[in-house]
DNA sequence: AAGGAATACAACCGCCGCGCC
DNA sequence: GGGCGCGGCGGTTGTATTCCT
């Protein structure tokens, strides 16, 4: 297994390519012994589109030979995966992406390609840079682990609410506009609805649970995509009453203020008996903070 | 303006599972 | 049944960019 390893990505200098392998010879396979690494050039990422164009995807390390690659099998493999392929999407999550990818990682943990596999053009790699870099941040910010049931209350509470109302306020704000006519959408928006359409089809009972209705409904009434679950939350959606407090800018992260001072503003209004859930530790079961938990919380 | 720190993203690495021979 | 070849996954590292002092 080791030795296979090897041959998929052995570093610079070190690989020995069987020479069976589609006809290597002791040329190539001595080119080959001067893998590149690091970043990918415009010419090597053209190369590699267009062999992958002209003759498919797979036996990676052939293709990277007779594409002229000197790069490992794997590394091609990944380029094409997280970079080339078509349909990949680049750019911020959308509050809805990130809304499935906290309540997927609820119910499958760090099953980084099942998540992305419930978002279109996404790739496992972006989530999971996603969650290193957003999600682990914000842990910091509070002091905790993002395994600690702290976070997992701030998460269930704060975060996962906000983001519902991100959503409904973006839409409101679609619906209002002509410019936001369903035609001229721009890519994201146009994008939200197969995640959480394609989330509603998937074939695991684990993924289609995660949120109800069609695809269709769910872009015509967003309240009703909660109706079934939670009349607090279809009453949200309907009423607007998610947007109390709430600032809708444009960033990809949903907290322009830091978690720290979003927790005690909000450990400030439960004690105010604002209906703020209690901060302290507790749990919520094996699916902390899953859209089916949060919806049945108190709204704030 | 410059340098260091923090952040975000791309790429690499090691391991595992599956299918084929 | 065991080895081989390959694809896939999750964790980690490297690096470019942005932010802050």
């Amino acid at each position: 297994m080791e030795m296979m390893d090897a041959l998929w990505m052995s570093p610079c200098g070190g690989i020995s390519l069987p020479s069976s392998a589609a006809g290597v010879g002791e040329d190539e396979a001595a080119a080959a012994a001067e893998l590149r690494r690091g970043p990918w050039t415009a010419e090597e990422d053209a190369l590699l589109a267009g062999y992958v164009a002209a003759h498919g995807e797979g036996r990676w390390n052939e293709l990277a030979l007779a594409a002229g690659l000197r790069r490992t099998g794997k590394s091609c493999r990944l380029r094409w995966l997280n970079y080339l392929r078509p349909g990949v999407r680049r750019g911020g999550f959308t509050p809805r992406e990130q809304l499935l990818i906290l309540d997927l990682h609820s119910r499958w943990g760090n099953r980084w390609s099942k998540i992305a596999a419930q978002l279109p053009g996404r790739t496992d790699n972006e989530v999971k840079n996603y969650w290193r870099t957003r999600v682990q941040k914000h842990a910091k910010q509070l002091g905790c682990d993002v395994g600690s049931g702290r976070f997992h209350d701030a998460m269930r509470n704060l975060w996962m609410p906000r983001l519902l109302e991100r959503i409904h306020a973006d839409e409101s704000a679609a619906a209002a506009s002509p410019a936001h006519a369903p035609s001229s959408q721009p890519a994201y928006q146009n994008a939200a609805a197969p995640i959480i359409s394609n989330c509603a089809r998937a074939t695991s009972p684990e993924a289609a649970s995660c949120v109800t209705g069609s695809p269709s409904s769910w872009e015509a009434s967003p309240a009703a995509q909660f109706q079934t679950s939670s009349p607090t939350m279809a009453a949200c959606w309907s009423t607007g009453q998610c947007q109390n407090g709430y600032s809708s800018a444009s960033s990809g992260d949903m907290f322009e203020e830091s978690w720290s001072e979003l927790l005690a503003r909000a450990n400030h209004d439960d004690a105010d008996s604002a209906g703020l859930p209690d901060f302290g530790l507790g749990e919520t079961g094996n699916n902390w903070w899953s859209l089916d938990d949060i919806l049945q919380q108190p709204l704030y």
